[in-house]
DNA sequence: TTGACATATGCCTATATCGGCATGTAATGT
DNA sequence: ACATTACATGCCGATATAGGCATATGTCAA
């Protein structure tokens, strides 16, 4: 099997980069196709694709006008992933916190026993 | 052509959910192969490779203790994808404020135009 | 009605994935 | 040295996707 499902999941979704350019160009305003394929030089076809599956997970919003069509990030919707990001947000601060001890604990010791086969400063 | 490389995208990386699992998994503490396995109940061979993938995008990191391997969560990695999540929350907060405002109206209008025909309530 | 404009959809191909299975490799125990 | 444990990797098939192209749909204008 490949991958489950794309279509109906905000986390594939995203994971698309000209997907994440057009949700970031249709954040702040309403803009008809035409002007998303100027702005960000895709070609039609693909920026209505992208637009369809932006649709079908609820993060854009659509409207027609005239023979236009103009489409809004539905921020909303962008939330859930915030939040899901969010929930790791006490690891990192964890681990912000440990590597500030250590560095101010070297210190204390005027880093007197640092040496290079002791410590794990090739993290990275 | 396919789906761009996701194998060395955060973003693609998170996008499977069996690698969230993963991640929320190994988010509090290190753990050999096979307890994920165990615990997430999932084949080890499939945990290896989401491993793997999570690994080139640094989402974890991985410690070799005898014939066991530790892997853990590198939250600080997730931070980017919170980050961009979070340059949409004005914007959320933006349509909160709005809906928020449109129901003060018509609360103090009585919803006296309130029709039907009028507003969009077909909204999904 | 006819035609131009704006957007959507269908078909096709190349590619990248996931999962399953078998196998490879490294460390430990006897 | 050999078996066992703990993971990793390679190959395969099924499927889904993105992009390109042609074309369909829908709206306005003359």
């Amino acid at each position: 099997m490949a991958r489950a499902s794309t279509t109906s999941d905000t986390f594939n979704a995203v994971a698309e980069p000209r997907r994440r350019e057009i949700l970031s160009y249709l954040a702040g305003a309403e803009r008809p196709v035409g002007e998303i394929v100027e702005a960000l030089g895709l070609e039609q076809t693909s920026v209505s694709k992208h637009l369809r599956v932006l649709r079908n997970v609820g993060l854009v919003r659509m409207r027609c006008q005239g023979r236009q069509k103009l489409y809004r990030t539905n921020a909303e919707a962008i939330r859930p992933l915030h939040e899901w990001a969010g929930t790791f947000e006490r690891y990192w601060q964890h681990q912000l916190h440990r590597v500030k001890a250590r560095a101010e604990a070297m210190a204390l010791q005027g880093l007197s026993d640092l040496k290079p086969s002791d410590t794990k400063l090739k993290e990275k």
